[in-house]
DNA sequence: CATGAATGAGTTTTCATTCAT
DNA sequence: AATGAATGAAAACTCATTCAT
């Protein structure tokens, strides 16, 4: 009734994208990209086909804004974690729990991500961005190994790095059945048990 | 004259077949199995498409046999791999060193593999035949801790295992630049500097 | 201007499925089922063949509703015919008229539906639908003779509908050149002509 | 290795023909004409593709061919029956009991034969050589008829023949169900039941 | 005479995208 | 802003027919 309705309008822009890419992200890991349709997405996100091109120039567009804000959400989460001020084996300790919870918690995802990470199945400009991700975890992992006094710690870090994604693929891989919590027990006791930390660490090198 | 031929037909068959396969792997692995048409493979392999429907009811039964025939190499390979009578810490190595360098030989391999192990997309029976193979590895590295004397065996195994995928999988991500020779010897040094095993060894060994 | 198009949906999908149908029926009465193509179906009915599978699943998907259409009609047909209070006679005298009547006025649709009853070519699911209508048409005759006193209805039941059948039958076969009226007239006067009725007949009804 | 093989030739041609032909013949009956391949026919009848060209131009060509045998098998199977001398009432009863072994001996044959004359899914060609069939059969009991003192014997003919196509086709349609022995003798007992025979025979037209 | 590998045009079907309303 | 009917290009698959041997 309201003559000029304002931005509200912004809000229900909002909301049906929030719809759309929640439900769009849920399809895309469930059955794959190309084996989503358009029609799919804009039948459970409730809204037209017509309407989802409003939002989105086209069906890539839309998985490339999905990429986009998951990758910017990891940001945040680590912007999060370097604010947090932990000694470094908190830290090491903090990055593996939140791996595994956040595996576990949405295996789907992660599953799609590293699919994504292995095609150029989809868009080329794809694969570098989840690349990205995966060296930017990397790199924040470094410095921890640096204090603690590691002889090559960026080796150390790679290793730690591969040695959880390792753990990743194949919980995504083996399902339920892997022992996924066992595991990062026995992985944690080996990273941070003091009196007998890794090898090659560089004290005993010392000598 | 020759008034009939023979079976020269199954050299035929065999060369088109192969030729066929060759061709399917390379395109499904550099583009995806769903980005890949029929028509594509057909024109790469230099074949008609008719031809391709003589030696395969469709292109996911392609797909199969494709992965059939690889995990039947990798048996091979795995029972070579037993055949062979050397000590733990020698087998050890030996799985590290050529897994790496089965993947630096063909990482298009590797990396099509694992995606389709991730790909939901594909069909249902394949993805079981891959989780197979990575069981398979699992299986046969955990003998060899146990021979080692480490108290977890089982865990340890699944943790070296979850290494060296990972390595893998960053290997196959981030190309190239990967430090992967560094990552071997870095890791094997690790695991095979006698006087300083792993931290969770058990006693047992130490008489 | 009009912010959204209510159910004039309704009436567009309506239009176009009948010029659809109506187009399909054509065809695939003049040219047969399976050398009916999709193609064909569209291009006549000035649509895209994608339209088409909005609407129908499958080819055999439209077949089988055009099916459903001509039996629901059918049955119709049937019903009207039950609802009116006729003596025997005239009820005999209605079905062979109106059964002439109908196969003249669409020779096509009969051809069709005879057709299709002779086609193992068509789905399964076809036949059944269509022998019911035959087996339709024979029950309703039974109790008109019996009606009439004949001694064994049920037979002659079944013979006046082969009669009616074969009738159209070689209509349909010959074409034009058969007698179809005369024979109607011929027929009629042999099992309505009171005085001289069906030998057969029991002697129940001379009382 | 007699140098010259000399028309033992023709004896093999003869053979792998009418194998090809009595497959073929089942095939299109059983599956319908379009939807059995020329691959099919091969294989049930041991043959090559290859060769079965050497004995036809074109799938087309068998089919007019399997139907001009069968066409011409028929013919003689008329002549035989005109040779014979029979009174008409016997030739009548004959004409009856044998169109209806014949159905039921084969009822496939039928079923394929009246479907091809109901469609031009098939050549232009063959209809009319269905048709002509139909014709040739109708005129045939046309005289009997006549001899019977029928006032009007051709339309007669035609109802005598249109019961026996009806029946005919009820049979197909309805299979094992349909009474077809009951119906035969039910006919024959209206037909040749001297002293009631059909009311509008010339005799009591004659008062 | 006989073979079956190879072809290619044609078939059904799918789906991202457009557009009139 | 929102709808969904309509399009058309491309996909998977089929099969009559050819041809080198």
């Amino acid at each position: 009734m309201a003559p000029k309705t304002s931005k509200q309008f912004e809000e229900i822009r909002q909301k049906s994208q929030q719809k759309i890419e929640t439900v769009a992200f849920e399809l895309f890991a469930k059955r794959g990209y190309t084996n989503t349709s358009i029609s799919q997405i804009a039948k459970a996100a409730e809204i037209s086909k017509g309407l989802l091109y409003n939002y989105y120039d086209s069906k890539e567009d839309l998985l490339l804004r999905l990429i986009e804000h998951a990758i910017e959400e990891a940001e945040h989460a680590l912007e999060a974690f370097h604010a947090e001020n932990l000694p470094a084996t908190e830290r090491i300790r903090l990055i593996a729990e939140s791996s595994i919870t956040m595996v576990k918690a949405n295996p789907q995802y992660w599953q799609f991500m590293t699919a994504l990470a292995l095609q150029s199945d989809v868009a080329e400009q794809i694969a570098p961005l989840v690349r990205k991700k995966t060296d930017m975890a990397l790199q924040a992992i470094c410095p921890l190994f640096e204090e603690l006094g590691y002889e090559n710690p960026q080796l150390e870090a790679f290793a730690f790095g591969a040695l959880l994604d390792g753990l990743m693929l194949h919980f995504i891989s083996l399902g339920s059945a892997y022992p996924l919590e066992e595991m990062k027990d026995y992985i944690l006791k080996k990273y941070l048990n003091s009196d007998m930390m890794n090898p090659i660490k560089s004290e005993k090198n010392e000598k």
